[in-house]
DNA sequence: GAAAAAGGCAACTTTTTAGTTGCATGTTTC
DNA sequence: GAAACATGCAACTAAAAAGTTGCCTTTTTC
């Protein structure tokens, strides 16, 4: 399947997981494929820790993360299929446009 | 500039503009390169006129579609290079990830 | 085994977002 | 020029999201 790409139904949640600053500078940090614990990925924020956890949570929700427990801390890691999936459905958007510039360009010749 | 990518704060509003089923649904109709007026797209919704309205604002507001006015209505478009930076923002994590990948795989062998 | 560290749970406030209704304005069409 | 069409504007409601505080449980560390 060249062109399956979910429905917008199905898509939008993951974009709207994705369109909060957060989020999106968690996503950013766990993309070097390294796992962290909330309080290590509350660090770096003035949110406190709570509001972090929230954030993973919905992360979570989508699939866009997965988590597991290491003893007293619980370590989150990028799913990058569904950063893939994400990207896919963009990537379909912009081929459909290509495509019909092409035959535009086609039928004027 | 291979990885220039957006900031995450300047990123996700755009996500956040794809992430209603609504607007990614405005989206994908107009990527076939038409430009439809505001009545066209209100057509095959059970939301009101101006709701649709109101998320095509949105979605201009984040330069996804651009509008003109053509007599009594107003046509909008989508804008391309928009989707193409989304896009390239979740290329850019993706890739991110898989270079960390191989780094892995190279220090294990 | 007591203190510190990491986290879970729940209630609550505030802000934003989605959507509606009602009415006014500019354009076409007869 | 009147009716129909396309849209704009503003006020309002309802629901969801973001964030906080307070307290309780489990795991480590000395």
């Amino acid at each position: 399947m060249l062109n399956p790409s979910l429905s917008p139904d199905a898509a939008a949640p993951l974009f709207a997981a994705l369109g909060d600053p957060t989020r999106l500078s968690l996503v950013r940090r766990l993309s070097d494929g390294e796992a962290r614990s909330i309080a290590r990925l509350s660090e770096d924020t003035d949110l406190t820790r709570q509001a972090v956890t929230k954030h993973l949570k919905v992360l979570e929700g989508v699939g866009l993360v997965s988590s597991t427990r290491s003893g007293r801390e619980s370590l989150f890691a990028l799913q990058p299929e569904t950063v893939g999936a994400a990207r896919d459905y963009l990537a379909s958007v912009s081929r459909q446009w290509d495509d019909a510039l092409g035959r535009l360009r086609a039928f004027v010749e």
